[in-house]
DNA sequence: TATGAATGAGATTTCATTCAT
DNA sequence: GATGAATGAAATCTCATTCAT
């Protein structure tokens, strides 16, 4: 690679960063060209030597996010712990990704989800593949479960299902924290919904 | 003196049925007057003969589908039931409305997550209460839960975020099905999601 | 005339009058058809019964009007009277129908004045003819005004450009009360502007 | 760096003289946007980078006409001369801005009349202040009304009512000008309607 | 005759993208 | 490479007029 090169690579992750700031103040709808360029201190028309169209900014900020979050959860399932541990831990990180970027960036997981879901049928064709991301995910967690139901510790259950069900949680936590963060209180929240998931809310007799 | 015999109050109706299955198909954002109007085989102009502006037809169809959703759980909350049944056919009701009024109506919930959350801040000042929903249902959930509680018959847990995690997943698992329907089982989803927040995961001694 | 055809244009003529009213206060140009049949207490398709179109109507109140200051000017002039005494009267009877019809009435005259000039090349090929009532009222003030000359009450001077700045002075007058009726006294008006014009007017006794 | 050599005043201006120009020739009324941006040789969205809306055009337009006329005013007042002769140059400005920017500049005094009163009581709460703007002239005419009559040059008149009425009559010929280019020759009129009014402002000796 | 529901032409405005400099 | 002025497609909304009842 030519320096050159590296010095655009450079440029275009600092207007990625930039712009993933504006996605999640603004939404990435209401976000102008405009607002992208101001934010990251170039030209409109500049904007276009690095990146093709604005749904391509979108996209390449997307991924980034979710490179990010995918790394971070990778190098937790690869510590060796117990099940129950790695799957506290991995609820918390997909939390603790919250503030990662921005202090909205919550809402730009909405945005993600939306613009995930409904490019899926478009004339695009599907921008972002949030479908193998979240079966990627899953099966990580299965992975996990599994684990705690071949040493016994867990019940036999089936273990994708249960994988879907505390990625749907965490998600759902999500979305009604965004909506009134004083309706959920996500430090906690940790900690709890494990304490449900992996002991029911039955009282088991002794 | 009143020649023309038009119930305005039974064609917007029909109206907005109508706009909630193209909102559906093509999303509330990328769905135009026009798309509506020829939906409803009637001319654009006769749209606003009805409603005052686009924006005005979201949120009716919203409160539309929303006053459906909650008069069905209210209804099923006042059946006397055991906790535990009653938990299982209020998760089942949410489930069930997924096909209420269209096949894609599951994607028109994500329209309006994002609508509800996106306008929160906007000039608008919030075209849609999702915050006040969401606790309706949370309380609806967590009354039921403290009576089991009561009973005896569940652990002495934290009702409240409880009854948010499994709003939560419920929530969470339309967002994957949406994705990809053919990750998650729905149809048994039901069971199963009860069967894990009821007993957990782990292996209890007996 | 049969008695159908003399209630059909006693109608038309309450429509006017309700019209009339509508323009003076609203403006012709921000007056919608539905406000017309509005205020006349019937529907918007019953206009069309008596008028070929909106343009009609306001054509229709405009002769109107000008059809009643005509007639009470034709009636002055035809009292036998001083010149001097005529001239003030004349002038009297512009003033005194701004509230002829309504007490917006003045705006109506800007709304008639635009409307007549503005239409005058356009496709319409002049709705309003305001250039011959202008020549028929100028005529009628320079009759005034010869008369005096001839008795040798006056100067010598162009009758047709004193008729001329007489009528605009009244015009003017009256654009400046809309502006604002605080600053030109319209009521101590008549009285001034005629002593300024007499004194030009008149033949000064040496 | 700033590679585009525009000097988007110089150019905000040459879209207004175009657009002065082209609301005088179609009214102000009947100028759609696609009009201003093709008699300015643009495409229409450029029309928007120069100005915010269609009303903002006229009312800088407007502000344009009236700063000139009132340059001229003012420069005239400060030129010593007698009251007589600068009550004549007076007028003679305002018959001569008549061509100042178009030969249908006497139209657009009609629509700026008309729109500065009919948006008085509108929503935008009066685009123009026309009634402060005759104020102005008012008290200019009054001035020197009152300076001849200081020097004993003019009767006792009321010089406020007087220079109302001089005001007035000029924009009353303007307006019987428009309507009939033929019935009234502005160019006599300066000389004879000073004449009318001088004598009878005047004191004539005896 | 009276009505008002239905219509669609037409106007304003936005903004992603292009391209001359 | 960087820029921002220019563009026009596209979307919303208005309202005079028509016409079935």
């Amino acid at each position: 690679m030519s320096p050159k090169k590296v010095d655009k690579e450079k440029k275009k992750q600092a207007i990625l960063m930039s712009a993933i700031r504006v996605f999640a103040e603004k939404g990435v709808h209401n976000t102008k060209i405009a607002d992208l360029a101001l934010a990251a201190g170039i030209g409109k028309g500049t904007i276009y030597e690095y990146f093709r169209s604005r749904d391509e900014i979108f996209i390449e900020a997307f991924n980034f996010i979710l490179r990010d979050m995918e790394t971070r959860l990778k190098a937790e399932i690869a510590i060796p712990e117990e099940p129950e541990t790695k799957l506290k831990s991995m609820t918390n990180i997909v939390f603790s990704s919250l503030d990662q970027f921005s202090g909205d960036m919550a809402n730009l997981f909405i945005d993600i989800w939306h613009e995930g879901i409904r490019s899926k049928s478009g004339p695009g064709g599907g921008l972002i593949d949030l479908g193998q991301l979240y079966e990627d995910i899953r099966l990580e967690y299965k992975q996990v479960i599994d684990e705690g139901i071949q040493s016994g510790e867990f019940r036999k259950i089936d273990s994708r299902m249960a994988a879907s069900t505390i990625l749907a949680a965490v998600d759902g936590l999500i979305l009604q924290w965004i909506l009134n963060p004083e309706a959920v209180d996500l430090h906690s929240a940790n900690v709890k919904i494990m304490d449900l998931f992996l002991n029911g809310i039955k009282r088991h007799e002794e």
